[in-house]
RNA sequence: GGGGGAUUUCCCGAGUGGCCAAAGGGGACAGACUGUAAAUCUGCUGGCAACGCCUUCGGUGGUUCGAAUCCACCAUCCCCCA
């Protein structure tokens, strides 16, 4: 089987241009093709790292990726889905993320010995010309198609600035660059990136009269239809300064029943052979399944001490055991402790279990407040000094949140 | 350039002078039930020293005893005409 088939059987495929050749191509490790990230926050998140796994999957086929950085393309904003315009980044803010994300990419696809590379399109974008770019690239586009494209359909009503509308020539002038001096024949992107890149084969073939090929990944989707990878305060990081090793793990293991398969189907290096026995899992056994998924992205992502310590400590808070090492803590010093004693209330604020007081009133009237597995009745409860001491205390907001609190 | 319309609490969306911290829905959060799942049911959703007080309805001023509601100017967006 080659990694097509492979690619196809994990259902990370959405569209291709031309199936055929693509398969021909990329089996036989003839495929130099790219991705784009346009460094819009300073990590990579989720929905990235699908796009990470494909480039190593096709770099382990023989293939040459291009990581492109997309600090010129970031600086016009892409509208493609959106409903409003994106907010407009300083040129210092793209070039820190652009760090960013190199530093980040760079831990998970080898770029030695010209193996793939890593390129910024700001380096052609910023030099263009504008007269001359609007006779030479502009020439090509029909604006009655560009106008027919899905990717600005949601905006066609709320409304689309020129600016943004020319994100989908600057993508396209990405491909056709990239073409000529990198021997870059395929564009690989998100399922709502296709028209964007169709103008980028367009052009080429127009410019050049050759065939550029571009192929889509499926967008990860829960079983709402609603994309992956975000929560309720943002995406879910890589970078572990924002979304803690920990907190990753949980988001894995707290998938839906009806996408844990399909997770680790996309997102893991897991053989389809040993997939293929999980497919029968049902019921409960399905946290197994969402244990392995949950393992196996955070060691990916954070390598597999960080993950042998989020499956610790997971164990631990959740099938019984004291394990509060790697659990999120907060340190109090005496001032904070003000005479000795502290409220709950105001406990949980500088926790941040609560961002008001008023919260923290309303979930110990509910009673989703536990602390030392001993759930606080009264809002009136506090807690002294000598409480704080060795292990600290163990709130427990609702069923899931665990924070651990020490005095220094 | 001309004309019309919009901007409400996390989101959608009611509200057109006092009864408005602001209907309804969604989401989030918590409780019950469970498998750290889903579905369902319940509660809850501006802040605080809390039967009271304070801050909120794009921004700034104004009218009024009283403004999310009226007026003026500004900003942003949409639609129609050019």
């Amino acid at each position: 089987m080659g990694i097509y088939e492979e690619l196809v059987q994990r259902g990370l495929i959405a569209q291709v241009t031309n199936e055929e050749e693509i398969r021909e191509m990329v089996n036989n490790g003839k495929a130099t093709f790219y991705i784009g990230f346009d460094c819009t926050a300073d990590s990579l998140h989720v929905g990235h790292f699908m796009a990470l796994c494909l480039m190593k999957r096709l770099q382990m086929a023989g293939n040459k990726p291009i990581a492109l950085i997309g600090d010129g393309t970031t600086m016009i904003g892409d509208p493609s889905g959106r409903t409003d315009m994106r907010q407009m980044l300083t040129e210092e803010t793209i070039a820190y993320n652009a760090e960013c994300f190199k530093k980040q990419m760079e831990k998970f696809i080898d770029f030695s010995d010209g193996k793939a590379l890593m390129l910024r399109n700001s380096a052609w974008l910023k030099p263009l010309n504008y007269i001359e770019m609007l006779r030479e690239v502009g020439a090509c586009f029909s604006v009655n198609n560009m106008l027919r494209a899905e990717c600005y359909k949601q905006r066609m009503e709320k409304g689309l600035s020129f600016l943004e509308f020319n994100y989908m020539i600057m993508q396209s002038y990405d491909f056709y660059y990239m073409f000529q001096h990198y021997g870059c024949n395929m564009q690989f992107g998100g399922n709502d990136q296709w028209s964007n890149m169709l103008g980028g084969t367009e052009l080429i073939r127009r410019k050049l009269g050759k065939d550029a090929h571009a192929m889509t990944i499926t967008l990860l989707l829960n079983s709402e239809g609603k994309k992956m990878g975000k929560t309720a305060s943002g995406a879910v990081w890589l970078d572990p300064n924002k979304t803690s090793p920990f907190e990753f793990y949980q988001y894995w293991r707290n998938v839906d029943d009806a996408d844990v398969l399909k997770c680790i189907r996309m997102l893991t290096f897991l053989s389809l052979e040993e997939i293929e026995k999980m497919d029968s899992w049902e019921g409960a056994q399905l946290n197994e399944a969402k244990n392995i998924l949950a393992y196996e992205l955070t060691a990916l992502v954070h390598g597999t001490e960080e993950a042998d310590k989020a499956k610790a400590a997971s164990l631990a808070l959740f099938a019984g055991g004291g394990n509060t090492a790697d659990m999120p803590t907060t340190e109090l010093t005496n001032d904070d402790l003000g005479g000795g004693q502290i409220d709950v209330l105001s406990l949980m604020v500088k926790c941040g279990l609560a961002t008001s007081k008023g919260e923290a009133r309303r979930l110990v009237q509910q009673g989703g407040v536990t602390v030392n597995d001993a759930k606080v009745t009264a809002i009136e409860t506090t807690f002294g000094l000598e409480q704080f001491t060795g292990e600290g205390l163990v709130i427990r907001k609702g069923k899931k949140v665990f924070h651990r609190v020490v005095l220094v």
